[in-house]
DNA sequence: TTGTACGCGTTATCAT
DNA sequence: ATGATAACGCGTACAA
């Protein structure tokens, strides 16, 4: 068994309770029996029991996420960086549960109820509103991460695909492109719906017709290679521009391209999302959609915290923070280099 | 205040033990008051209090992870997929922390040890050998993950960093090359002096003499591209292959040598290492070292879970996994292309 | 088969 | 300023 405040406090020849006082800093202790008491303890090698502490009633200094990782490992990396940062400073721990599907969503949910954080940072919703709700009836402060439900308010940190997906577009249209392909995740997701409606927002401005068939959708964003492959080879007129989901998909799309003997950007243009590390990397050099990630982490945790902390019997207003996404062009894109590239 | 077991005993009409019984599926209870229990706690949606079942003396159901994390977030982001994967089918969750430096390590070490974690999943020595040896004092089981300490008998899953470096420069020697600049990390860091050892040990089999010129260290790996630009002008004659540290720095090794108008692999032969998804898909595709870095993650959680329930009486013989790591030779490094390149 | 009572480690309350 | 005691929620030894 570990050490106790009882042992503590013998070796110290106080009682529990002083010992407890003296270790929580409180004023009402004599300095000597103070010092006395923090030198035990170091002696000792003593640490707190916080489930002793979070059983009598106080919080249990623990956070629980909930990510969707649909094996974007980067995106998902850079929130956890976001949320620990801020996690760390309060003084917090961070449980991380990865929900692949309902199921394991369920189970996410079961043990960290079971061990009582404070409060959730969700990025899946695999099981629709539900959890949410009973998360709201419980009074258990959560925020959610770049996801939105429909008719239903509460706290969220989104980055704005749409308005993402409608700079790309805009940027292909621009450069004299009409038949651009736009490659989507899973359809049902809301990421996915959001980047659609922002290609489509863009046609409609520049007076294109929508074509069913220049949409393409997969699961496993990375396997697309064969897809657009597939794609490619089968339409007429075939496609001069691709609208990739993300800087992940890019890559097998850029293969595609390059076994197609499609030159880039010549034959066709490219442009990816959330601008990652290696973006500036490629041959050509990719133009993205710059996403705030490692900020969303960070901003949904402060506003968790910020709840958390809200006094009861206050009324809290909901607070939605959207990121407005900055387009970053590279060479993917334009035959002609821009004077001063948009580089970070 | 949530729900406690005593709620659902009342509203299902018997005691708290009937309750703790028929809930934790014991034998010893009537199949029809388990089922008016079970009913019962779906009903006020109960959850078990694991603070109050750990205090009881139970375990706490949760490991803790200390990584090290110098900003290789796919690597640790791999490594945490097998760690969450493994610990999920056991039923337990994972409190992840981050270990910029000592003293964020220190705090790491002391919350987890409040939570009292049944075990510890450690990728990170910044205060040396003292946590490890107060670990094994208290009896907490804890395996090292891709580090390992002189004179310190401990479990430990690591990748073959030296054997990589072996392999790839072998590989590059076998090319003709004779002067292969090797690119480190913190000097200071164990898999930077192992590289150097593969890189040692292939130059010796060779018979090339070793010249330290040829050696460069740069703590942050991914901010290389300056200082490989600088070495490559500054060295005459300049070196014709590079072994970059990992894939991740192999970014801007090939950005530099493409700004030196230098061909890959014509002019400069480069390889990297952990074969990141995008290896592949670079331009020249990228030749690099596999490591199981997810199998790392699994590998140890298991380890950690044996340990756990390892009887305590019986002596437990420490567990030293090794992977070796395999090329995989891609264009970046081979003028003609292997009649089937070793492509995954 | 079911119920009563105690203890796990901590802290708040009350008493001294 | 310090000590005794109760309570948090759960599981279990013991009693019935």
């Amino acid at each position: 068994m570990a050490i106790t405040i009882h042992d503590v406090a013998r070796l110290a020849g106080v009682s529990t309770s002083t010992a407890s006082r003296a270790l929580n800093r409180r004023p009402d202790v004599s300095k000597e029996v103070r010092a006395r008491v923090q030198a035990a303890a170091k002696e000792l090698n003593y640490a707190v029991n916080l489930h002793a502490r979070a059983l009598k009633g106080a919080t249990s200094k623990t956070l629980g996420v909930i990510l969707y990782n649909s094996r974007l490992l980067s995106f998902s990396a850079a929130i956890m960086e976001g949320i620990h940062d801020i996690s760390l400073h309060h003084g917090y721990s961070v449980i991380v549960c990865n929900a692949h599907d309902a199921a394991a969503e369920r189970q996410a949910y079961q043990m960290l109820l079971e061990k009582r954080v404070d409060g959730l940072l969700i990025n899946s919703l695999n099981n629709g509103v539900e959890p949410l709700k009973r998360l709201a009836t419980e009074n258990i402060p959560f925020v959610l991460i770049n996801r939105r439900v429909d008719n239903f308010d509460c706290d969220y940190v989104m980055v704005n695909y749409q308005r993402g997906s409608y700079l790309a577009t805009c940027h292909l249209l621009e450069q004299g492109h009409r038949r651009i392909l736009c490659q989507l995740g899973a359809p049902q997701h809301s990421p996915s719906q959001e980047r659609l409606r922002g290609y489509c927002e863009a046609l409609e401005e520049f007076g294109v017709p929508f074509e069913p068939e220049l949409v393409i959708a997969s699961g496993q964003v990375i396997e697309c290679y064969d897809l657009v492959l597939e794609t490619m080879r089968r339409l007429k007129p075939a496609p001069t521009a691709i609208l990739a989901y993300n800087d992940e998909a890019a890559l097998p799309v850029l293969k595609a391209l390059r076994e197609l003997k499609l030159r880039v950007p010549e034959d066709v243009a490219v442009t990816g999302q959330n601008d990652l590390f290696f973006a500036p990397f490629l041959v050509p050099a990719l133009t993205s959609v710059a996403q705030s990630v490692y900020e969303m982490g960070r901003r949904s945790t402060e506003i968790l915290f910020e709840k958390i902390r809200w006094p009861q019997d206050t009324p809290w207003a909901t607070q939605q923070v959207i990121y407005e996404p900055k387009l970053v062009v590279r060479d993917s894109s334009v035959m002609v280099l821009p004077s001063v590239a948009a580089e970070r």
